[in-house]
RNA sequence: GGUGGGAUACCCAAGUGGCCAAAGGGGGCAGACUGUAAAUCUGCUGCGGUAACGCUUCACAGGUUCGAAUCCUGUUCCCACCA
């Protein structure tokens, strides 16, 4: 490997490296890089956003270079009192760890644990002076702050700015002090805490880290950044079959971020690929990822499943099954409303009349409207669908 | 410390005594259309009931009233402005 293809792959798909000499002479003295990134304990759900950053230091890894992953166990415990869309409670030390522990068993599905060292931030903040926080203060200007977009934002908007928050790219950034770190790895919106890490590494006499910004995953509502507060995210631990769906569910034109950003595909890659049918491609990318969270096998069969039941309208092999002496309540002839209700698998009754009158639900593929149809014993049992992915059988 | 403003369903937001289970938008769900989608169009969107209707809900706790999201009292939380 030459360090203009290493180069090359590392640049793939980042929204910026600061600089790419800098890189470029880090990755020509030979020896293996120290590459930061930054972990949150507290939301210890990961989704696909995530994944872009991993898989990007799961690159690195896989060129022979060292991951350094920075829990932020310290800042975590004092909290953000007002963060942007959602604040950040203070955690205990129990709940940090206990966050801490479920955030890497999920990492470690993309990265390389052997080759990942794992640091917590209060190794070196809490035996800190508070005569060393004034110290680091002086380093950083208001005007400086404010340079960051969202603070930018929410001081015009005269919504309010913690000073604690001034203070986090400061922690952040002497993170990567404490770490000598070589590359920091971020999303778009750290951008600015990890310029801050370079000056501070400047400042304490130290070569810069090379900054690696990485585009933020777009959601699954095909507009806005992938989170779970907003929901359209696709998590590390959603199951096969939501995994799958989720992604068959993401627009065309989105899916190119997800072939370049999860999958490392090159841009010429992803030009051929797009004179194939999207829907095949996009196939590909639904069984890949989710053959990368579960198992290959487990991803084909979720593929053949969505096949069978959205391209071809068929039911799916596994449903769950429900004998008719345990549906029928009290009386031996119910209703299909009672029916849907009995089976617990719609959130309401209300919901179920509403799928019903909505022309939703179809046993054994026959529309049925009426929510006071009685339903007779079936002989040989039978199967009830209920909007697009509810399906379940009733056996005799 | 002072002065104002606010808290409404998943989110934003209207409503200031009955016609309010609560406008509108977003989101979600469903149907049509398709290549799975996206986009578009249509409908639905607290719970129970075939229905009439009943029940729970408008920060929290009380009160006034035949009747309260709306009025009064207290409590909690949030915000802005002035210092």
């Amino acid at each position: 490997m030459s360090v203009a293809t290493d180069l090359q792959t590392i640049r793939n798909g980042a929204d910026a490296v600061i600089s790419e000499e800098e890189l470029e002479s880090k990755l020509s003295r030979g020896r293996p890089l120290r590459v930061k990134l930054g972990v949150d304990p507290t939301r210890p759900d990961l989704t696909l956003g995530h994944a872009v950053v991993f898989r990007k230091l799961r690159q690195f890894q896989d060129l022979g270079h060292e991951a350094h992953l920075v829990i932020g166990d310290f800042t975590a415990r004092i909290g953000d009192p007002s963060g942007r869309s959602s604040l950040r409670p203070r955690l205990t030390r129990e709940e940090v760890e206990s966050n801490a522990a479920t955030y890497l068993e999920q990492a470690f599905r993309i990265l390389d644990k052997a080759g990942t060292v794992i640091h917590r931030n209060s190794r070196w903040f809490e035996r800190m002076t508070f005569e060393e926080v004034l110290v680091l203060t002086r380093k950083m200007t208001v005007a400086r702050m404010l340079e960051r977009d969202d603070f930018a934002k929410r001081y015009a908007d005269n919504s309010p700015i913690s000073i604690v928050e001034f203070l986090y790219p400061l922690v952040q950034g002497h993170d990567s002090v404490e770490l000598e770190a070589d590359v920091e790895l971020g999303g778009r919106d750290q951008l600015f805490n990890m310029l801050v890490g370079r000056q501070l590494q400047k400042d304490a006499g130290r070569e810069e880290q090379v900054v690696i910004c990485m585009p933020l995953l777009v959601g699954t509502d095909g507009i806005q950044k992938m989170s779970k507060s907003l929901g359209n995210y696709i998590a590390f631990n959603d199951s096969p079959k939501d995994m799958f769906g989720k992604i068959m569910s993401i627009g065309d034109e989105v899916m190119w971020d997800y072939h370049l950003l999860l999958l490392n595909k090159t841009p010429l890659e992803i030009e051929s690929m797009k004179r194939e049918h999207p829907m095949e491609m996009k196939k590909q990318l639904a069984e890949t990822l989710t053959g990368r969270f579960h198992s290959p096998e487990i991803a084909r069969r979720e593929r053949q499943n969505f096949e069978q039941v959205f391209s071809r309208h068929e039911s799916p092999d596994d449903m769950p099954a429900f004998r008719w002496s345990d549906l029928k309540e009290t009386d031996d002839d119910p209703t299909l409303l009672q029916v849907l209700g009995a089976v617990k698998l719609l959130p309401s009754k209300k919901e179920a009349r509403r799928l019903i009158q909505q022309g939703a639900v179809k046993i054994d593929g026959e529309k049925a409207t009426a929510p006071d149809l009685h339903l007779p014993r079936p002989q040989n049992g039978c199967v009830i669908q209920a909007g697009k992915r509810v399906f379940f059988r009733v056996t005799p």
